[in-house]
DNA sequence: CTGTTAGCGCATTCAG
DNA sequence: CTGAATGCGCTAACAG
């Protein structure tokens, strides 16, 4: 007569709870808790009994019954400048390839390179009340910093290597790979050097203090042929930016670009116009995208291991989670690919 | 001397709670939460008290229970078969950008192709309570169609539009795409018009169905300038396919690409082998990544609005969510854009 | 190995 | 407009 067990009601999802799985199973709801946690913690029998029971209700756990109840929620806040930025999207195709197997969800946040907006999605992540965070490089503010540290939760900056970790800090120092490039274009026995950047969002900028420590230390001008932009990297804009650069200095022989998608779209420009790349000007770039071995002629950059370092990222993540201690820093290192467009 | 309202505590985060907000400013607990939700239903004084004690104790909501006691958890679930792909990031991009300002958070999961993995993320992602989900494409297994419409929750087919939705469907036919292009490559006087694809998943296959169609409508032979790969795309890729089957068909004139990243590789060599581009071939894409207008010559490809089909699909789930009663399939469309390499 | 009891922190219900 | 009681579904702690 009392086909249905749960007696008050006012509310609830409707859906299946663990409760109607032990009624089915004829055990107490704990046991069953255990048995998909923890199988080996009951006996093969009554674990069979459960199995079927789980089955043939199709019962899912509610994560957030379980959340409250065990303040740990599986979820893994990532919070990035940009989406649709293929370093991004390779590196967070890599955190989630590491989180996903362990058992991790991951929440994904868009900041649009604007600290306020990433404050306020801190906020709104912690109130998730995740395992762990993932935020990109290492400006935030004074007081971001202490909420963040306050939360109690591992936290791992990504992409870039600074000196004062909050907590976990994986990436390369993209001064040191600012340098090395220009560094490299001067052995190639070029002596008029620029650099040209969109964006300028902390990284690039310190791309560029790589670029102008190194022009210094031979005594060149740092400033006198470096064109940023605020904009927005794109194709379109490499072009134009090589276009003016180059028109106002005649003499640079070798064009250093923050990424990769300003560099290529200045190959394609001069090779509507005609200018021979490297012979004339040669041109390298940042990131190592897919296509930069692709174009003709293939273009020299700055390698990052976009996807190991979201790996890397996520695995320092789940080390602190299982509570193995790990390295603080880690420098996932890049490498200067070394391509026709400078040859 | 009881300054320590909490009483028992063998458990409990230790953070800050609604209730010590509500001892605080000298309230009931309910009076802080509905503050919180809906400032108007609370007087102006109690308002300010609240708003006060909330600031000073630092309070932030703990998700996990807000959804629990109300069966509303802000999430939103997205499954993606990739997120290093650009089309997808683009995608995202614009999904988030909807769902963030609206108050909700996006759940990520990529299923990397595959079916078997996609219903095991489902269920991961049904254990979340989500309340709305955003799936790619329209071919899930009759059993996840059953498993997704039991959850009853409103969910969004998107990329690609099918007759049978489960739910709701945004996107484009890629069938009628595949056909217009290889259309247009026709009205251009191309007569031998071959088809290379990769990774060839549902909507890649639908393609090449669009463009076997037109072929057969033209009388021509539908199989035997198509050139398919199982191997995931890649420039390399498009360069290696169009050199076999140029080599095997020295009369094709045209190549029709499943998307932009085999073209652009099929441009380069080009480039790189002498070969004419469009004069001697032409070549053609899909999607219309940013690439594609700026590489020499500059590629001919099918548009797809992929950061407003995000948008799309996610003020779908919004607008259900809130109670609006929306259309169930949105076509929103493609075009065929004429550029360099297809003159 | 299994069950009992008691809450996790919040929002719903209903009463003032 | 405000509050008290109650339970969302699960698991920690302890006992048996």
């Amino acid at each position: 007569m009392d086909q249905k067990p749960k007696s008050s009601t006012r509310r609830g999802s409707g859906r299946v709870t663990l409760a109607d799985v032990a009624a089915r199973a004829g055990v107490g709801a704990i046991t069953v808790s255990r048995a998909l946690k923890n199988p080996q913690q009951v006996s093969e029998k009554l674990r069979v009994r459960i199995d079927r029971a789980v089955r043939e209700l199709g019962y899912i756990p509610n994560q957030a019954a379980r959340a409250l109840a065990s303040s740990e929620t599986k979820i893994i806040s990532v919070i990035f400048p940009s989406l649709s930025n293929a370093v991004f999207a390779d590196l967070l195709d890599g955190i989630h390839d590491c989180l996903q197997p362990a058992g991790y969800r991951t929440m994904l946040a868009n900041s649009h390179y604007s600290e306020g907006e990433e404050e306020e999605l801190i906020e709104m992540m912690l109130a998730q009340n995740p395992d762990g965070i993932i935020i990109t490089g290492i400006d935030q503010s004074e007081q971001t910093h202490q909420r963040l540290k306050r939360a109690g939760v591992p936290i791992v900056q990504t992409m870039e290597l600074g000196d004062n970790p909050l907590d976990m800090n994986v990436g390369i120092s993209h001064l040191a790979a600012g340098r090395a490039m220009t560094d490299y274009l001067f052995e190639q026995g070029y002596r008029h050097i620029g650099f040209i950047g969109a964006r300028m969002d902390k990284r690039s900028q310190r791309r560029l203090r790589g670029y102008r420590e190194a022009m210094l230390e031979r005594g060149q001008d740092p400033d006198r042929y470096v064109l940023t932009s605020l904009s927005n990297t794109s194709f379109q804009l490499g072009a134009d930016l090589m276009t003016q650069l180059v028109a106002r200095h005649g003499e640079i022989d070798a064009l250093f670009f923050s990424n990769d998608d300003l560099a290529a779209g200045a190959i394609f420009e001069c090779q509507r116009r005609g200018i021979q790349v490297p012979r004339q000007l040669a041109i390298c770039g940042f990131n190592d995208l897919e296509f930069a071995s692709a174009i003709a002629p293939s273009l020299t950059t700055v390698s990052i291991p976009r996807y190991d370092m979201g790996r890397t990222t996520a695995q320092c993540l789940l080390d602190r989670l299982q509570g193995r201690q790990g390295p603080r820093q880690i420098d996932v290192g890049f490498s200067i690919c070394r391509r026709e467009s400078t040859l």
